[in-house]
DNA sequence: ATCTTGTTTAGAACCATTCCAAACAACAAC
DNA sequence: GTTGTTGTTTGGAATGGTTCTAAACAAGAT
């Protein structure tokens, strides 16, 4: 709905060839993984613990250690974007664009934000030994508390 | 050097009071976290692990548990902020103003940046049931790897 | 000095993540 | 297809930061 199915379709069509290029084995578990993450096309925000229970419900079993593993890897290979945001669990973003995030304090949920819908004018220099690897932008959201029929009185 | 030291040192003189008006006593373990971390008026991005450490060189000692509920209750009367960037910890920064962050990937350090050194163009609208709370911009940083005499032979 | 009640504490519990060594399975070579 | 090599997966144990618990403690009122 935020960015064309397309983009992270193919990122689920050219995920065997990834694999391969990496030296990594097409193995059962990272194709499970990969379909979960990527079949569909859309933008997810998912966390180990949300996968056990997706590929349970999908009726194949897959070990914590190697979710995390391949987690680790698909974000070495560029395919994930780790994000750290909540303090209660890590997520991993299929969007590995240019994107920044509302976070849903109440929930824990993320929702992506274009980067074309966020402008940013300036930026200090980093110092001198570092570079900049991104800017993340965080737009912290809490529920609205129900309106009053009469707020002055 | 970021900010006027007056600033926070202010908020070491106003604590005992703010401390009674929320109904808290004032006790031993509260007055020596808040010297270690206001009474210089430096800003400070400190962990649970790094206070027992400090209490401990200036020769007191304090519980984990004690650290975090008062950490948390600091948080909760807007003398501290969260930070969550790194997975690895919990961050407690006293800079409690407008302002955003360097994160230095390797170390794990951070580093305040004067909200008026960032300019955040536009916005888009939140959610219609949410409010936003804050906008937080962090730039993460990664160490330059040395330069080459010679980079393109 | 005493009492009430909020606070601190050690240690257990929790939970997400990582580690480990043994069982397993890709896939290349036959 | 069979076999062998080597990367992978796995259950369970270990780790480490944070939270919980119930008993000891101490602020502040009387």
């Amino acid at each position: 709905m935020n960015q064309p199915a397309s983009e992270t379709a193919s990122a689920w069509q050219r995920l065997p060839e990834v694999i391969r290029k990496a030296g990594l084995r097409l193995t059962r578990q990272r194709l499970l993984l990969a379909k979960l993450l990527f079949e569909d096309g859309e933008n997810r925000h998912t966390t180990a613990a949300e996968l056990v229970r997706q590929a349970r419900q999908s009726g194949e079993h897959i070990s914590m250690a190697t979710i995390y593993n391949t987690l680790h890897q698909f974000v070495e290979l560029g395919l994930l974007r780790q994000v750290v945001i909540d303090s209660r669990a890590a997520y991993f973003d299929t969007n590995t664009g240019d994107h920044h995030h509302f976070f849903h304090e109440d929930s824990g949920r993320l929702e992506d934000i274009d980067s074309h819908d966020i402008r940013i004018g300036k930026i200090p220099a980093p110092p001198d030994d570092s570079r900049i690897r991104r800017v993340d932008v965080v737009i912290h959201l809490q529920n609205k508390p129900a309106r009053r029929r009469n707020s002055a009185a």
